[in-house]
DNA sequence: GGTGCAATGATATATTATTTCATTTTTGTC
DNA sequence: GACAAAAATGAAATAATATATCATTGCACC
């Protein structure tokens, strides 16, 4: 099987592969990736933890770039809209995308403990799902699930 | 298969047995449904919709019952813990509790299109989803989980 | 009918998010 | 490069959602 989650984000990811993809998209959809826009986005890969808003307004202001929450806001829409990032609506708060969503659709698992968030890309899960609620009548087109519960780390601490 | 969905509200149902339950449960648990939390959860019983906390409290005046938020949201929480009501982070919103929860954990469903919820009581689909999260490491007990799609009336009128 | 605790009231304030209009920056054209 | 158009950002106000704190009321039990 291959490894179907990645943490989101991966800690100190800030130099990886993720920046250099977000150019690449962002080219591709005939979009600009302007100077907020890619240390919004460098700051969610680089805090490998869901962040708040204006957590991330106060982390700009530390780098010394002020800005109001309109334009942080306007730069999350931004960045959901071209897939980016994910909001985590338990947590009002945001996570860098770093799944492919082979499996056609977005599977947040948000742990009660630790309250971080692993995107889950795996086929198998999200078919079963599809086809379950498509019997019951229910539709599964871009759709997003957001599951809380342990994750892996606090499900071990706790019962194992 | 028995019916596995239950729309959450079920509109107009504020005289059914829903009131009834509630009494015995907050009977069997020990605690008060006092005259407020009775009103509350009569409101979102009867509206057929999620309601948002300051709609409630509109709706406690329109009825002649003045509250604050304070109030409202200490009675929200007291119906949440009870699990009268679930809240709907997609939404901000709260729904009175209508299925029995045999499944072992909530599984909410919210349509993208009509922003009703629907509160899926069904063993086959949460038992797939936590034998397919156990695989990955992830745990379910207690968990909640959100899904948003399209409902089988907005799935219909789109694709059918 | 008094004591103690749970519930509510009242007030203030924190947190999250949007609206509106002005200004700046970028893009495309000449 | 100069210009116009469009996109992005700045700035200010405010809306919407939620919590903290302390006072008061109401209910349960003795």
């Amino acid at each position: 099987m291959k490894a179907p989650v990645r943490a989101v984000p991966a800690a100190g990811s800030g130099g990886c592969s993720a920046a250099k993809d977000a150019e690449e998209l962002c080219a591709r959809h005939g979009v600009r990736l302007t100077a907020i826009r890619r240390k919004i986005f460098k700051i969610l890969l680089q805090a490998g933890a869901p962040l708040k808003a204006y957590d991330i307004i106060d982390r700009m202001r530390e780098d010394g770039r002020r800005i109001t929450p309109a334009t942080m806001y306007r730069t999350l829409e931004f960045l959901l809209q071209q897939g980016l990032a994910h909001r985590i609506n338990a947590l009002n708060a945001y996570v860098p995308c770093t799944a492919a969503h082979d499996s056609g659709g977005l599977l947040l698992f948000v742990c009660s403990d630790c309250q971080k968030a692993s995107e889950l890309n795996d086929p198998v899960l999200y078919d079963s799902l599809r086809a379950r609620l498509g019997v019951l009548g229910f539709s599964l087109d871009n759709a997003s699930i957001e599951i809380q519960g342990a994750c892996p780390s606090c499900s071990a601490g706790k019962s194992g």
